[in-house]
DNA sequence: GCACTGAGATTACCC
DNA sequence: ACGGGTAATCTCAGTGCG
């Protein structure tokens, strides 16, 4: 209890009296300190263990003389990074005592009697990494963790050994045993997975506990178990899940080990049977073995990924404070929330608690309407970090907004007009100067980058250190609006939208003043007439009257604007074509309609013939018709966002993967349902059956015509007054 | 009963 | 489980018509 009368002098002597009921209090101390705006004399409170820190915590905030508890939320090996300036995946040196050899699985064991300092050494040391893939199966069903064993695991280590672990010649429970005693062998620092978060641990966690094998692959003998962010954790290693960072490739539609590991131009060559096959493929000695090989395969894709995106994983983690097994896992939000943490605490902020806050939308940015057709020699011009430099320049934070009904002498702060909100000058706000730091420090990346006496591992550690500072940076207006941030205020999002739209309206503004057509705009990018004295002249104008900077992106010999916002397709300088918001980028069109799509828009680039690319097209359409058929082309693919039973719409993809249901297959949200379209039945959803349970023949050819192909096509001609019905008549003509 | 229409649900994209 | 803006498809209930 906190007695009435108690003051900032005596807080110490109360806290640690131990008439208080408060225990194990190490030290208490009175700190200026900043919440928000508000300068505030905190009492800090250091605790000899973690448990009575979260007792000690609990008991305060039920104090009524203590108008708030901070920072007792935050995970205490995070508390301790931020109070120590420990960097994870960088060095660091300390003052210690020996302990003396241990249960673990270490050299020697060390007690720490000083704060760890920060020594940053550049590069990567030699690390232990290895890469496992499994198999299981059911009866020509999903494998089932509560019924079906594992059949398979292979191991691929970077020293270059490699081991399968078979049930054929093992129980069950020996190839786990065999699995986790050549790893402990190989005491590896990182072990990586392909969806080992979700499917591979937890699949091996229930068969461990169902044979009585221990899967204790933790330095200390632990198995592994469920931590934040979905990831799961190992004790004293990094468990990696490749397929976390397989979300930074948005060009890989269908993320299977094998279309990211080919994205990459990492070779695995696994032509597995489909998963409700596998069973039977099991039962014969040959395609077993085949099965044996393809999980090798994966295993050594795998480590070729992991090792591949490990630059990046360790870049963004010292960036952001947070360990490596869990930042890939994280979603961008969290991971600019540690950031955001660390700059915070550097900055004297108090860190607020994260809360449940309703959601509240706002205005976002503009797009113009594109100048349908094609047109010659066109720039794109961006903004570089326009609402980066936006939050900078008018010092939009949380600890700065002013609100609607505090007096202050309107010279002291920026008004945004349109919103009407408010926001000191000064002193620089929490996203300001995070900001700025991100900026600065992704500038000398940059320049170091430029130096030309680097070497290869050099490079590529710059380059993914550029990538993580961006990620950060441009995560940060995101961020600012979302409802779960630490430092979410709306008004500081809706803002930096307002100002945008504002930037990008006084550039098309201008360039109409100057006579530069503006052919289309999108946020923060310009699509102009490439006039090269004008756009230099814009150029400054920018930079003088905006103080910002916009920069000549993406010059096209040729773009072609549909009617539709968000589409075109144009032919850079370079020779390469470039197609933004078509279908041919679209993962959820079907190879057919994407490929041909993809054929018009080239020749109508590259040839600049309409004549061609029109009969180029129905010769296409003929070929749907007549030709022989590839099941691979005819495949649509959707995700399932949400558990199956929420979907009250008989969506084809939803029906359709209630057909995977009762085929045996399991379904979790998130997963690709892949189908096609036969003839069989009326309605779209009757029509639609799981792409592995189809045969060529039953395809409805005319379905993907009318449905795909020539609303696609058309999509691009009819820009030039070809309509879909001169693609379906021309057809008819000629059949006649 | 049938064609048509518009709203709503859904997904994936752009920046 | 970072924002808003956008196109597009398909279902489904409602509407007018015969």
């Amino acid at each position: 209890m906190i007695p009435r009368g108690t003051s900032f002098d005596n807080i110490r002597e109360v806290l640690v009296s131990s008439k208080s009921g408060f225990r194990d209090i190490a030290d208490v101390s009175v700190e200026g300190r900043k919440i928000f705006s508000r300068e505030v004399k905190a009492v800090k409170v250091v605790c000899k263990s973690t448990k009575a820190l979260g007792e000690n915590a609990k008991r305060l905030t039920k104090e009524t003389e203590v108008e708030q508890v901070l920072e007792e939320d935050i995970r205490y090996s995070c508390l301790y990074l931020l109070e120590t300036g420990a960097v994870p995946c960088q060095w660091c040196q300390l003052q210690v005592r020996e302990i003396g050899v241990s249960e673990a699985s270490v050299t020697n064991t060390y007690a720490a009697t000083s704060s760890p300092t920060a020594t940053p050494v550049d590069g990567i040391p030699e690390l232990r990494i290895i890469a496992f893939s499994w198999m299981a199966f059911g009866e020509r069903s999903s494998p089932n963790a509560a019924r079906d064993p594992i059949s398979v695991i292979a191991v691929a280590r970077n020293d270059g050994q490699e081991r399968t672990f078979v049930r054929s010649d093992l129980s069950d429970r020996d190839v786990i045993v065999r699995f986790v005693e050549f790893l402990k062998k190989f005491d590896p620092h990182i072990v990586a997975g392909f969806e080992s978060n979700r499917v591979g641990w937890p699949y091996l966690m229930e068969r461990a506990k169902l044979s009585g094998a221990s899967l204790d692959v933790g330095r200390i003998g632990s198995s592994p178990h469920m931590s934040v962010y979905g990831h799961v954790s190992i004790t004293g290693r990094v468990s990696m899940d490749v397929f976390n960072y397989a979300d930074e490739l948005p060009e890989v539609k269908v993320k299977t080990i094998e279309n990211v590991a080919e994205f990459l131009g990492i070779t695995v060559s696994t032509i597995l049977p489909d998963e409700l096959e596998l069973s039977t493929a099991w039962s014969k000695s040959d395609s077993r073995h085949h099965l044996e090989d393809c999980t090798l395969n994966r295993a050594r894709a795998t480590l070729e990924m992991a090792k591949r995106f490990l630059e990046f994983g360790i870049e963004l983690s010292s960036l952001t404070c947070m360990p490596l097994d869990q930042v890939a896992a994280a979603a961008v939000g969290h991971r600019v929330d540690l950031y955001l943490m660390k700059e915070a605490h550097t900055q004297g902020h108090l860190i607020p608690h994260r809360i449940e806050r309703p959601y509240m939308r706002y205005q976002g940015a503009i797009v113009l309407e594109p100048q349908k057709g094609l047109h010659e020699n066109v720039v794109a011009l961006d903004f570089t970090s326009m609402y980066p430099n936006l939050m900078i320049l008018y010092n939009l934070s949380p600890d700065t907004f002013v609100p609607i009904h505090e007096e202050i002498d309107s010279d002291q702060c920026w008004l945004i007009e349109g919103p009407g909100h408010r926001f000191r000058k000064s002193p620089p706000g929490l996203y300001k100067r995070a900001l700025t730091n991100l900026i600065a420090f992704r500038n000398s990346v940059k320049d170091k980058l430029k130096s030309a006496s680097l070497s290869d591992s050099e490079r590529r550690i710059l380059a993914e250190r550029e990538r993580a500072v961006k990620v950060i940076t441009n995560g940060c207006y995101g961020y600012a609006g979302w409802p779960g941030a630490r430092w979410y205020v709306r008004e500081v999002a809706e803002s930096a939208a307002t100002l945008g739209r504002l930037s990008i309206s006084r550039v098309i503004q201008r360039c109409r003043d100057v006579d530069l057509t503006v052919i289309y705009a999108d946020t923060d990018a310009v699509f102009v007439n490439h006039d090269k004295d004008k756009v230099d002249a814009l150029l400054r104008w920018v930079s003088e009257n905006l103080h910002m900077d916009i920069r000549p992106d993406k010059m096209y010999q040729r773009v072609l604007f549909t009617e539709a916002k968000k589409k075109y397709a144009g032919l850079l300088v370079d020779g390469t074509i470039d197609i933004v918001g078509m279908e041919v980028v679209r993962g959820d069109w079907s190879e057919i309609a994407r490929d041909i799509q993809e054929r018009v828009i080239e020749m109508i680039l590259t040839e600049g013939s309409l004549d061609k690319a029109k009969e180029y097209a129905l010769t296409a359409i003929s070929q749907v018709r007549r030709g022989k058929i590839e099941l691979q082309d005819f495949i649509i693919w959707k995700s399932l966002t949400k558990p199956i039973e929420e979907y009250n719409v008989r969506a084809p993809h939803v029906e359709v993967a209630r057909k995977y249901l009762t085929l045996g297959r399991e379904l979790v949200p998130g997963d690709k349902i892949g189908y096609v379209v036969t003839t069989k039945g009326t309605k779209l959803h009757e029509k639609a059956q799981p792409y592995f349970a189809v045969a060529p023949d039953q395809v409805d050819r005319e379905y993907y015509i009318s449905n795909q192909v020539v609303p696609v096509v058309a999509r691009v001609l009819g820009v030039f007054n070809i309509g879909e019905d001169q693609l379906v008549s021309g057809e008819q003509h000629s059949l006649t």
